[in-house]
DNA sequence: TTTAAAAGAATGAATGTTCATTTATATTTG
DNA sequence: CAAATATAAATGAACATTCATTCTTTTAAA
């Protein structure tokens, strides 16, 4: 029988993914897809049930490889502020690295397809975050707040910058434009841990 | 003449509003809004120039009274804490009274309409935001930090906790739902007011 | 009688998906 | 070793819908 070209799949999946980054979720049509990926309409289905299931494969991907960066040199057992500026490090250079992937994800995340990659969320990573934040609340390096609180203020303004660094501009006015540095991110990064710490 | 039925003009807008929030911006289609909306598809084109006028109209009109209830009680010669504590509960306040609205301008904002609003945005609004800022810091009342950085500490937190509560889950499991408390709230800014105080 | 509002049918283009067919390769057969 | 067969990959045309918008006609009020 005649073997995959597994160039195929790839060239299906980067397509789509630049797709939705240029044009929106619902900008991915299926046969405009087919014809930058250089492939037949009817091609894309042997590789993907349908629309929504090429959808859901590339954000699974995607996502495992997001929570894989922000685990690089992490373990919860650290104490507070080394483990937070580990996590800051990971997931800015991942965002950094990778702003298609991010603006890819600001798209699905206002559609009903990621309430479903939410639930399949790798709970390796789950359980890593817990654990790391109920260490440092009993070792009293953290302030005891609900978990949404927690997240609200020490990761929210991180993917803030990383938002006002991709759309490059935020207050400057439409002709100046904004670029995130190392510095500022540290220094948001240490007001956040002040505000954070007992 | 015939006169104007003004009243057909504002369920077109709270019927497109609506279908926005619960299908998204390309679920808006001008033939099922205008079922919606109990008028003729060519009605519409006689109040909105096409279905971009449409959402220009619609987002101009909720981004001003969002600045509106912003600036309520609040003026920029303020202590920055008073002044932070101040938008923090008006922004709050509108955010969860009008839920439908956060939601629409979520869809928007990943979209080329939403740098059009950006531009157009109050200018007495900017003024008055700058205007605080630059007071705060001079009185020593807030770190000397560049726009972003300060933006993204002051707010994306509570705008993360009320996206929390829209959603109405966050970290708890699919189950267990999530809902911003007054006090949930206030812990968070005074944690956020410590991190910008010098 | 005049005028603009409002309607409904119609336009061509684009949508996601499937169909019947062709193509390429792995395996079996002579 | 070469030819025949089997099988899944890959195709392009076709499907019925739906899309935003416009045309022509009717309606209501000045």
């Amino acid at each position: 029988m005649r073997i995959r070209d597994e160039y195929k799949e790839l060239s299906i999946k980067k397509s789509a993914l630049e797709m939705v980054v240029k044009q929106g979720i619902d900008g991915l049509s299926m046969q405009r897809l087919a014809k930058l990926a250089g492939v037949s309409p009817a091609t894309i289905y042997i590789y993907f049930k349908d629309r929504e299931d090429l959808l859901l494969q590339i954000a699974l991907e995607e996502n495992k490889k997001m929570s894989d960066a922000t685990l690089i040199n992490f373990n919860p057992e650290m104490h507070f502020a080394d483990g937070l500026r580990i996590q800051w490090m990971n997931r800015a250079k991942y965002c950094m690295e990778n702003q298609l992937s991010m603006e890819f994800w600001e798209q699905l995340k206002h559609t009903p397809l990621y309430e479903k990659i939410f639930e399949n969320m790798d709970s390796g990573f789950m359980n890593a975050m817990k654990k790391f934040v109920h260490n440092a609340i009993e070792r009293k390096e953290l302030v005891r707040v609900p978990v949404e609180v927690y997240w609200s203020i020490a990761f929210a303004p991180l993917y803030q910058l990383v938002k006002f660094h991709i759309q490059g501009k935020s207050f400057r006015g439409s002709n100046n434009s904004f670029s995130l540095s190392e510095d500022m991110m540290m220094q948001a990064l240490e007001l956040v841990i002040k505000g954070l710490t007992p």
